[in-house]
DNA sequence: TAGAACAAGATTGTATCCAAGTTAAGGGGC
DNA sequence: GCCCCTTAACTTGGATACAATCTTGTTCTA
């Protein structure tokens, strides 16, 4: 295999805790976790490690690793400089971005198009949708040159619930009017409008920020009470 | 000890790449290093992999970890981002800072004018007026009230030469012209303008990259081979 | 009965050992 | 003479064993 096992178990471990297989405050078992996970403590500490690096959880010292958990306001605060760095990478891309990446974004939009234009919302949708959407917003930050961006921005998807794999695929209206967004941030991009394209972007990761928090708060008000890893848990609920 | 043989691996090395004490494109061998930090490959590979995700190292699986190599334009996009992140950081504040870091603030202005006010700039004053300045700016950051913006403006620092720690005590005009946006910005937080407390602070920020994007341009110019790490070596050249 | 001290069990942190992969050198074939 | 294949040394990745620390339950005392 071209890929190492601390690596996979790290994948593994943050997709479960980002689905959020693992509650928050869940204390994470070295011992049973490798178990449930097929490898040694070796490996699984590595990638513990790491995932406590990208605060996905909290470690204390010779007392192990727990799921950490995220409120509103963690999300909101996410959203806040998501906007922000967004923006500023269509500040920067408006100069720079390149033919084949307006083609790119171009292509995004009018798949898009194609999919909205039936004017329902049909589920098989959702993924091909969310897809281009991701590849609109990445295109835009490679365009800024600035890989500062692309990290904080990823970082920032590490945290369940604001990750752009969720998306609120149930009114039309609001999707409609999100890409109606790409297609005024992608003219301003191609005009060479900085500023605007800035104030688009901002203006529309912040929206998709209120409506998220305003459609899973009820989700995150009950805060779990600690909860241990045993071995004989699947890890799906 | 209240602190793990990992934890405090992970610091020294920080340290050390940071300061330069390894070039970048120096390949660490773990068993080398090991011996030289006095301690085991474990904790030490688990440093590594958090150094990693912090950028400071690159690995590739099977080959192990190298130092990586900064040039001008990761410097430059890292004062780009800084200077968007702590506008940020002062609008946000403006509203809603308290007083008594507002008067955290203040003292930090105040203790400055007194070593700026000699007319020359002494060696001496140097440590003390750069922990002024840092904490300046991380009051005003946890006066946003934003984990993420701290977190990302922590992550900037750890690159080598755009670390606050790295300081162009030498002209004093520039130090006295940057002491006044300070003087400023604290003006604009203190009566609640939140846009002008921005603009300040994105200048401020800015301009400090510029003027050590400038000064240390020539030292990164040359680009060294890649050196492999032995034991003999002390890690000190 | 409440609280503290102690001891046993459990869990984490580190070291060592073995396997798997990579790199480099030497030998054989064309 | 040059290229490729084989092989051996070296390095990294993972598993296991051991040490240090924490937790918990019990017992003894005030």
């Amino acid at each position: 295999m071209a890929t190492t096992s601390t690596q996979s178990t790290a994948e593994i471990l943050r997709e479960r805790i980002l689905e959020g297989s693992f509650p928050p405050g869940t204390i994470l078992r070295q011992d049973a976790l490798a178990q449930l996970l097929g490898v040694s403590r070796t490996p699984l500490r590595t990638a513990l490690a790491e995932l406590a690096r990208d605060g996905l959880v909290t470690y204390e010292a010779n007392r192990g690793y727990t799921v950490r958990g995220f409120d509103v306001n963690d999300i909101r605060a996410a959203f806040e400089v998501r906007a922000n760095l967004e923006g500023l990478a269509c500040r920067l891309a408006a100069p720079r971005i390149t033919g084949e990446q307006l083609d790119r974004l171009q292509r995004c939009v009018t798949e898009g198009d194609v999919i909205l234009s039936k004017g329902v919302l049909d589920p098989d949708d959702l993924a091909p949708y969310r897809r281009l959407n991701v590849e609109f917003h990445e295109t835009i930050i490679a365009a800024s040159a600035n890989p500062w961006i692309a990290d904080f921005v990823g970082r920032t998807h590490n945290v369940p619930l604001a990750s752009d794999r969720v998306f609120h695929w149930e009114d039309h209206a609001i999707i409609f009017r999100s890409h109606n967004d790409h297609h005024r941030i992608l003219k301003a991009l191609r005009d060479g409008q900085a500023m605007r394209a800035e104030a688009l972007m901002w203006e529309h990761v912040t929206n998709a920020g209120d409506v998220l928090v305003e459609h899973v708060a009820p989700k995150i008000t009950d805060r779990q009470a600690p909860v241990t890893f045993h071995s004989k848990d699947t890890g799906n609920p």
